[in-house]
DNA sequence: CGTCCACTTGACTCTACTCAATATTTGTGG
DNA sequence: CCACAAATATTGAGTAGAGTCAAGTGGACG
């Protein structure tokens, strides 16, 4: 079935459904909750446009941000009735709210739900190993390389945007907010990057940021 | 869908394909490779009896343990055609290989191969909360329990299996081999738990080892 | 112009890693 | 069945990387 489901997925970009998500999405603020850890489930998500943040809060009240979603992106997706995390907006956001009546009225959907799902299953076994294995530099050149990749720029040089705070990349990566900030530095000493302002990594030596992020 | 997913999967204990488990299942030795990474995918597994675990080998030979898989457990599913992890087996274990055929025939499988996704992914992201907010201690108290609830036991005092290597476990919770015996020599210190050979870790105080964990 | 907030930088500490030695268990051949 | 070898696990000593606490910097905004 996953080779299948991936022919279908890619072989979707401009059908039936495909069009409900435009029309029938609604522009949320920045720093907008879209469900909250505990809520019933009401469907799932996807991100027209925007950044979208999910995260996962523990008892003792520290964050972990489990992904950041962009442009084509689904969230939201639960095994069970209720929310185990968290998710907010993280710029300006079109989002659009999916429903299971959607998901039972389209094969095609149901099939790329199922693919996404298990994308998304490995991504987070990459974090997992990004988590683990590499040193706090490695950490952040992967991070910026992710945006890179995500933004789809390319090239030796190019601009990197960052809508995310220290703290969220810090939460994401399992590091310190100083300790973000000093690899950040560390990177703009090093000639890599350059910081223009804090929601921007102008990035000046893409192959060297690769070679920085490590082992895959 | 996914709370229409979890009654379907909790209502079918014994149905139809259910007895297909069984029937088609082989049994392999310890040690025994399931799949490769990189291998094309032909399907996906059922544990029925045993343990199997699943790992990714980084360019320089690192490894991480993504998962422990037992009795009842799924895995082997890929968004993709080629598999970006290797399966083996950490004990004698049954294993049956359903393919997409077994999918297509029945929407029940279909339905709960979704929310099992759902559930991994839900896994993982308990898993990257342990990785990156626990203290070594914590991981290796939550390793445990993770062990106790999957093996069903319960009460004050038990004795856990421990199939794996204390390497298997350092790869898994990103520690070294030292770090992992040396907390295990902690918790025997500290009367929560004896080691009367290394594959058996015997619970003394269950309630204790659940407060080391720390928080979830 | 001053306040607030996010970020950066500095000094120090501590946890977990590395390297090394020792102990224990497992496996193998005589 | 024992002796030895090999593999696995434990323990020890020293180190380094990331955390904590604290002070300082720099925009954004009223």
């Amino acid at each position: 079935m996953p080779q299948t489901i991936r022919q279908a997925s890619t072989t979707t970009p401009d059908d039936n459904y495909s069009a409900t998500f435009r029309s029938r999405g609604r522009v949320h603020p920045n720093h907008t909750v879209i469900y909250h850890q505990g809520d019933k489930v009401d469907g799932f998500y996807r991100v027209n446009s925007g950044v979208v943040m999910v995260f996962r809060l523990l008892e003792d009240s520290q964050r972990q941000i489990s992904g950041f979603y962009t442009e084509g992106d689904f969230f939201g997706l639960s095994a069970d009735e209720h929310y185990h995390d968290t998710a907010t907006t993280v710029a300006t956001s079109n989002i659009v709210c999916l429903t299971m009546a959607d998901v039972r009225q389209s094969l095609e959907l149901q099939q790329e739900l199922f693919a996404i799902t298990c994308g998304q299953l490995e991504s987070a076994q990459t974090l997992i190993t990004t988590l683990t294995k590499k040193t706090a530099s490695e950490k952040v050149a992967t991070f910026l390389l992710m945006l890179a990749d995500r933004q789809k720029r390319s090239g030796e040089e190019f601009d990197i945007r960052l809508p995310m705070s220290r703290l969220d990349i810090a939460d994401y990566l399992g590091l310190s907010i100083e300790t973000v900030s000093r690899r950040l530095t560390a990177l703009k000493a090093q000639g890599v990057i350059t910081l223009p302002d804090r929601n921007t990594a102008r990035v000046c030596q893409f192959s060297k940021l690769s070679e920085m992020a490590g082992a895959q």
